[in-house]
DNA sequence: TCCCAAAATTGAACCTTGTTCATGAAGGGA
DNA sequence: TCCCTTCATGAACAAGGTTCAATTTTGGGA
């Protein structure tokens, strides 16, 4: 009788300890997504993980790219549900909801991925800033459209800043483990800034004094 | 000739600790602060350091804590520079200037701040947890006494809101060395998202449609 | 001045982790 | 059958946090 079980693929080993990196970066943060137990858990020795990835970080890197892509749909999704003529804050509001969901969904995870983006690194992989650009123009396009006398510069830095804002909401609420405030706490103050910078905008009072 | 270099007291040897590990915070992160080089700058041998400092956590907490005195420190001067019946959003403007000024002055250590603060710990000692409430409080009152019809309750939300969008604002500027935006890019999102939110306040547009 | 108990220092040693590399097994084509 | 390429292996090395028994220093009392 032939072993049934011949040696996995390099590709299916690959995404099966990225699959195991994601566990452990949601248990225990960056810092236990350690190569030895990575090799336990796939059934292969260390050296192993150092065939299929170049070093540990690459592996981190691979989930959190996941989870950039996943939250990207999210909002994506979100934004596309609202009809073109909808209210511009509701625009808004459908996009940093919906990445209020999938922080709250996801809560270790996120923190993991925020703390691994805080390590200092040698370097960052092209693709992976491109990812965090891709996400922050979906942002920039859902305060894209809203009417009022506001210039494409005006704009763009509304759309930052207010992306910004409420990233800094959300991070704030996200502790080593789980969210520190209640959910409607922090849709509460989210809400209240992008109400606030929508109303702005279509009021035209964006630009201040400028000295 | 007797030695005239008598050895230096426990105090003194601590305070030279916490000066150098804030040093290596600043140039490399939290990785970077290690018993060894610590040692190492002090003259003194790997197991000094663990007799001044329970675990080496304590001394990045201790230089956090330095940081966080001297970030608050800078706030409330600036909040106190304002005359008491200025405009609300000069207020709030001093208090998140200062911020983004103290951030821009030292800003491979203020990302070293945010990057030990992520790394999840088995406890953060409660004084340090005192001093950011400290901080947030400061952030509070900055924002407490714009006229409009709002609540405490709204108030606090407002406060809290704002003071995060803020930190979100700055903490997104931050790379692992230096600032990614310029300073003035920064403030003018900070400008915008204050102003935005002392109208809404002013307005009494605080409360959105509770559903 | 001398001596000793307490306090502080030392550095070897232990353990965990990232990373490398010489060795060897597996499989497929000539 | 014999190579040759590819991949897996795990011992070994270098760092770094932490501990601790042995040693040194200090300060004060006799």
């Amino acid at each position: 009788m032939p072993k049934t079980t011949s040696r996995p693929s390099t590709e299916e080993l690959r995404s099966r300890a990225v699959a195991e990196a994601r566990r452990l970066l949601a248990d225990g943060g960056p810092d236990q997504v350690k190569a030895r137990m990575l090799a336990v858990r796939l059934g292969v020795s260390v050296g192993t993980i150092y065939n299929l990835f170049g070093q540990l970080d690459e592996v981190l890197f691979l989930v959190n790219g996941e989870v950039y892509d996943e939250l990207l749909a999210a909002t994506e999704k979100a934004i596309a549900g609202i009809a073109p003529g909808a209210d511009p804050a509701d625009r808004a509001l459908a996009l940093s909801n919906a990445y209020l969901d999938f922080v709250s969904t996801h809560q270790d995870l996120w923190s993991g991925v925020l703390a691994f983006n805080r390590r200092s690194k040698p370097s960052v992989p092209e693709w992976y800033k491109e990812k965090e650009r891709a996400l922050l123009n979906t942002a920039a396009h859902a305060l894209e459209d809203i009417p009022g006398p506001a210039t494409a510069t005006e704009r763009e830095l509304a759309a930052r800043a207010t992306w910004a804002a409420i990233h800094g909401i959300v991070t704030i609420s996200v502790g080593p483990h789980g969210l520190i405030a209640t959910r409607e706490d922090i849709a509460r103050q989210i809400e209240l800034i992008v109400r606030a910078v929508v109303k702005a905008i279509e009021r035209g009072e964006l630009a201040p004094p400028t000295a």
